[in-house]
RNA sequence: GGCCCCGUGGUCAAGCGGUCAAGACACCACCCUUUCACGGUGGUAACAUGGGUUCGAUUCCCGUCGGGGUCACCA
């Protein structure tokens, strides 16, 4: 049978990367069994519902590079993808109806005050299950009570004896008391489907195969299960992903930072390190290979792989990943998102060669584009910068020998006119020969003079390429005098 | 608190009865180098714990401890 999975996001806002992880798994399971990948919208929460979120979730998708073939913006066999659209025809209502038929759902009246009666505290928690009260309301009284007008959910009734499982694809088969299972609301008074229920009629009606949510929902799955059950439907697969952590191994949240897709990229992630990066908490690859394409991942995905255990996300790995591609990067593409920071951090340099230059220096050196313009800024003026970054070690400089060395070279250097890269470096070094230098013996102080700074994304010699022969000077010169040499 | 899930280095993560317990990030050292970085090389660092089962347990079973999830007219 062929695989069909879904992702069906609620918008609500951003889409996180722990969504952001099911969506991609659901993707990899289909795409390397050559299924459907659906695109559902659930929107039964009119109150929680954010405008233009929607958007995000197909903008995110698309830049994650996870294409559904069927979707509310490109239709498809099943729709409407949308459940507020759904929820028009009064499918949902049908079902429940039904359920009720069969005695498996009742009409349910309790007021929001009664309700709250019945929650209680624990551990600071607020805990509560219904209590059946409305079952013994007999039908036709219930039915007469709703074509009054008056305020109703349905709920699903659920036996109090006995107990129910369900097998999940990682976790086996996982069983619990009936006693456990609340009569949780199918219908909600507003007439909308709630999640839960809309979730597994819409599964059925749009022939999902794999079920693939968060670990999250795995103590609400007997309920699903009883509720495909009672309308003797065929249940899916189910996939309870892992957790994904921040540091402190709990669920991540907003409050844990910036860890939604939008987020991430407007940090200078790119969206390939984000997918990769999040392929990885929970699933690894036979082989171990870390660097991955979606096309690598969609190869070879086994979900059989995915991990039990919840994954703690670290910023440190992403950021080294990060780093990975853009070093693996065509020039003229890193040139292209670094151009706006390198600019941004030199606004007196309009060369596009020297730019460009530049760009390449950075590119192996930078894990996030916004890392850049510190790291350049020196190009555009030379900061303050304490004389004892002269000294240095292992190159065996101090401010003394450095200030000589800067005094001796500057004739030479004022002699010179040639400073592309090359033939400075070719001329320095004859220069260097010449003295008895040690390379670094020179051309550390030089560096520091140039740059003002203990490290540089580049050597000395390309630093004047750089900044052209006369404002090298000065600034070897504004050296000799920090260093006491006037 | 009830129920459920999880438990290999700081983090990700191989392993699926017999391994000197991989690899990656981070960290440290060294090499290379016109600095830093990159790249090399090497190093520190883990099977939560107590019982079983077994000739032999990281691996299987049970308890304990620890962590997490969940208990809405939210998803």
């Amino acid at each position: 049978m062929k695989i069909r999975t879904r992702y069906a996001p609620s918008p609500t806002g951003k889409m996180h990367v722990g969504n952001l992880r099911t969506a991609l798994y659901a993707y990899l399971i289909a795409r390397h069994e050559d299924g459907d990948f659906l695109l559902r919208i659930e929107d039964t929460d009119q109150e929680r519902f954010v405008e233009g979120a929607t958007e995000i979730i197909y903008r995110t998708m698309k830049q994650a590079g996870l294409v559904h073939d069927e979707g509310p913006d490109i239709g498809g066999p099943v729709g409407p993808y949308v459940q507020s659209e759904r929820v028009k025809s009064g499918l949902y209502l049908d079902y429940a109806r039904q359920l009720i038929d069969r005695g498996e759902a009742y009409y349910c009246f309790c007021s929001q005050e009664r309700l709250d009666g019945l929650k209680q505290v624990i551990d600071g928690k607020e805990v509560m299950m219904y209590d059946k009260h409305c079952l013994s309301i007999p039908r036709e009284e219930a039915e007469a009570r709703v074509r009054a007008g008056e305020p109703y959910v349905i709920r699903q009734n659920n036996p109090k004896e006995g107990s129910t499982s369900f097998t999940d694809v990682l976790y086996g088969e996982i069983e619990v008391d009936n006693s456990e299972l609340d009569d949780m609301i199918l219908i909600k008074s507003d007439g909308y489907p709630t999640y839960n229920f809309a979730n597994v009629v819409d599964d059925h009606l749009m022939g999902i195969t794999h079920v693939v949510r968060g670990n999250e929902y795995i103590s609400s799955t007997p309920k699903y299960n009883r509720l495909y059950q009672a309308f003797g439907w065929e249940v899916p697969q189910y996939i309870h992903c892992p957790l994904i952590t921040d540091s402190e191994h709990k669920k991540l949240s907003k409050r844990s930072g910036d860890t939604s897709f939008e987020d991430l990229v407007e940090h200078g992630y790119l969206p390939e390190t984000v997918v990769n990066f999040v392929a990885l908490l929970g699933w690894s690859p036979e082989d171990n290979r870390e660097i991955m394409s979606l096309t690598d991942l969609v190869d070879c995905f086994d979900y059989h792989r995915i991990s039990r255990s919840p994954a703690v996300f670290d910023y440190q790995k992403l950021s080294w990943m990060n780093g990975e591609y853009l070093k693996a990067m065509e020039p003229e593409r890193f040139a292209e998102i670094a151009m706006p920071f390198i600019k941004k951090a030199l606004p007196s340099i309009t060369d596009a060669d020297a730019l460009k230059k530049i760009a390449l220096m950075v590119q192996s050196r930078v894990e996030l584009p916004q890392q850049i313009p510190d790291m350049i800024a020196f190009f555009d003026h030379l900061p303050d910068y304490d004389p004892a970054l002269y000294c240095h070690k292992k190159m065996k400089t101090d401010e003394a020998t450095s200030l000589s060395v800067l005094k001796e070279l500057l004739p030479f250097l004022e002699r010179e006119d040639d400073y592309t890269n090359d033939a400075i470096y070719q001329a320095l070094s004859g220069w260097i020969g010449e003295h008895g230098y040690k390379n670094g013996y020179v051309l550390w102080p030089l560096r520091i003079a140039l740059s003002g700074m203990a490290t540089t994304p580049c050597g000395a010699t390309e630093i004047l390429e750089i900044l052209g022969k006369e404002e090298s000077l000065s600034r070897i010169r504004k050296g000799v005098a920090l260093l006491g040499g006037s």
